[in-house]
DNA sequence: TATCATATATATCAAATGATATAATTTCAA
DNA sequence: TTGAAATTATATCATTTGATATATATGATA
């Protein structure tokens, strides 16, 4: 009873280990990030990873465990990745704890929040595309599903359709505002996965103006009608 | 230089054939759907579809060719019943070319369209979810992504931005338009992706309502402002 | 510099997977 | 009923893929 097996290699953390090690790991992590974010958990060999590290293959084993390892280190990395860039607005989320909102107040804050929203996905959508690994990851729960949908998705849902309770001025019944807040958010994430294809026609631009222009105007037409 | 390869099984095809193999080639492109479509291309094995479908191995190859051309025949049939489903509602995209209309002619069959579109989308989305699917293929391209873009990604967006200009009144430019039409196209797959992680909390109910509800509310708020 | 933990590399395995050769069976029309 | 085409079943291959045993190299530190 006391060491069920001890064999395993300890597992690369972040805290001991040489300066080296951290920066392999990184790297790995970052390719793992840009592959399983374009092409999901089982399209992308423990191989192709490796390869575009710059690693060799026990490298992933000795650093993540197991592929399910690396991915669940992605999920991870994105979530803490949301949380550092959407900090600046986090204060939205205490706001709405705090008392009551004016709709006026409301709508303001959920402007802020998918404007910081739309800009964070949308710069990060160079190589990597976070969303769209949490996008797959709930469209078709794998490994990560948990933590995604934990710490991403139903806090996510739930602020949002908050904010549009209040925005709505007692218009829109909760089920009514949960109904827009997914497909808000949903826009947006699918308009990020649609991004390399829109580009095929109309050009590779700075898209964030006109999405956080047209999401304006659907926050703004909250308080109007059903 | 007669013939390269004239030893390939000749792909049984919907004319030639008996009954029972008509039967058996739509089990198995029934399955195929259902699983793909949840899970994508290269997280399904042709053992699970062959198991499913209550056949052999060899009967996908028989069949189909290989696993690419089950595929393939998938996003084939899926651009078939998007056609069949979306014909009562075929007549909006001849009405566009015929002559402009007045916004509150576009407004109105924008409506007619996305409701439509709602409604065959969710009724679609039992075991089989075709739209996830496409988004899939349009997230990351694989074998089928011609196909979809061409047939269906392509077409539903020129059509849905030219009734979004028309909307606006002038309000709207085309890449506007189009941003907007990308947003709602993508509302709508991606609530569908949804839909199953909404079900947990919110219970499973008949959202079209609401959903059209919502987008009717999008459609209203095009001429009011950018 | 000696030493040990850390890190990287080589070689190899077992299972899974797409595919095929080939045999047996079934269907349907003449 | 019979015979050829169509369909289904069995057995087997070659690759790919995730994983590991094991050897070598590197870096920190006493």
């Amino acid at each position: 009873m006391t060491k069920a097996k001890s064999l395993a290699p300890p597992l690369r953390t972040a805290v001991d280990g040489y300066r080296k090690g951290e920066e392999t790991r990184a790297r790995i992590l970052d390719v793992a990030l840009t592959e399983f974010g374009n092409s999901g958990f089982s399209s992308v060999t423990t191989r192709q990873i490796a390869k575009k590290a710059g690693v060799n293959l026990p490298a992933l084993t000795y650093y993540f465990g197991n592929k399910r390892g690396l991915y669940l280190a992605c999920a991870h990395a994105i979530v803490a990745s949301y949380r550092d860039g959407m900090a600046p607005v986090a204060e939205v989320y205490y706001a709405t704890l705090r008392a009551p909102l004016v709709p006026d107040e409301a709508r303001t804050l959920l402007k802020r929040l998918f404007a910081e929203l739309a800009r964070f996905l949308l710069s990060t959508s160079g190589a990597q595309n976070p969303a769209l690994f949490v996008q797959r990851e709930i469209a078709s729960p794998g490994p990560a599903f948990e933590i995604l949908y934990a710490e991403l998705w139903r806090p996510g849902i739930e602020l949002v359709t908050n904010l549009i309770i209040q925005a709505s001025n007692g218009l829109l019944s909760e089920k009514e505002a949960q109904v827009r807040a997914v497909l808000m958010i949903s826009s947006l994430t699918g308009f990020l996965s649609g991004l390399p294809v829109i580009a095929r026609t109309a050009g590779k631009a700075d898209y964030s103006g006109l999405v956080i222009a047209a999401l304006d105007g659907q926050i703004e037409a909250l308080e109007r009608r059903g």
